[in-house]
DNA sequence: ATTATCTATAGATCTATAGATAATGC
DNA sequence: ATTATCTATAGATCTATAGATAATGC
């Protein structure tokens, strides 16, 4: 036994998933407790309430992407770009929540505006290099904050097609394709 | 007095900025009425209940860009994404709300698919003849849903600017510096 | 003895409706 | 006469807690 104890983990994981789902006011406490099969007085006694369990499934180091090296070309750019989906993939129903909740929870939007604006810099940094600074702040917004949300928007649109759409994208190479946009756009040569 | 009355009118109006504030269960139909200035009982002898609300602050002909003329040339680029950015600045709370709610009503995820997926194909068309065909599957579905997830991320990270940072960023060639990123990339020369 | 859990329920919403009252158009 | 609205409230949740019971570690 860690630090919590495993029902607390339980909850969080539970909890996380089902306010993914349905979003903050949609998501019950009676269905979390159904869900981590105890009653719901119990999550009472591990969190002070619904918000403070709500609070413990967003962990700010959830949005920062690994540190890459620091050489600057752009091969680099396809790595950058590959660690960021592998990173919105592997937490995807917390970027959900963020995305979804963020308008309603102060603590929530600061955290992604710290995160995902602020902090990290760093595909922007790159970007910046390689275009010789070429990039407007917008431009630089569009990267931050755009290219997180277009990566998001299409593995949510990957996992409704699974459950909906015959018809199948080939999404293996996304990493790839985005970055080649990125750096050569319509226009340029591959 | 047009087809529908100035009550229906207003409580469409109404309830589509709250939905778009609260989300669909956090809206209640208390507030709707509170800001409409009538009772609740006065909404559900215009609506069959808020689900009904609900899906008429919702129209599909709001998703669609207006039509562009059949010229291919990167200039048009430009026209279509100012139509696309137009369009979703001048609808955000639609934008806001189908984002947010499309997981939780089936409804409004099939309109999401229908509209921007598959009938507006006018910009991947576009594309398609400007990149001479070089587009994989999954860079059309970049332009079609990726473009519109980040214009509509900027935007309400434009909204949220004015309330909480200092800093402003010019956004006011917005349109321009996307459409740059898209036609050249980060490599090529403008 | 202490910690973790349960049952039962209080109190606060929230949606929707029944029945009464005011406003409108023939 | 008909339509639009109101007041009042039923019935169904939903969050959170009080008090009782079972499990655990010294």
């Amino acid at each position: 036994m860690g630090l919590q104890s495993d029902t607390k983990k339980k909850i969080i994981q539970e909890a996380r998933k089902l306010f993914a789902e349905r979003g903050y006011n949609g998501a019950t406490t009676a269905e979390i407790a159904r869900r981590v099969e105890v009653s719901e007085a119990a999550l009472y006694k591990h969190f002070s309430g619904k918000k403070d369990i709500f609070l413990a499934c967003i962990t700010p180091s959830v949005f920062v992407p690994p540190k890459m090296n620091s050489d600057h070309n752009p091969d680099l750019v396809r790595d950058v770009i590959k660690a960021r989906v592998e990173v919105i993939r592997s937490n995807l129903d917390s970027f959900n929540i963020l995305f979804r909740e963020s308008p309603n929870h102060p603590e929530l939007a600061k955290m992604f505006m710290e995160q995902i604006y602020i902090q990290d810099k760093s595909m922007e940094q790159l970007l910046q290099k390689i275009s010789n600074g070429n990039l407007t702040p917008v431009q630089s917004l569009l990267y931050e904050l755009g290219i997180t949300s277009a990566i998001w928007s299409i593995l949510n649109f990957e996992k409704l097609q699974e459950e909906i759409i015959s018809e199948k994208l080939p999404l293996d190479h996304m990493e790839d394709e985005i970055a080649d946009v990125i750096l050569y756009g319509l226009l340029g040569k591959k």
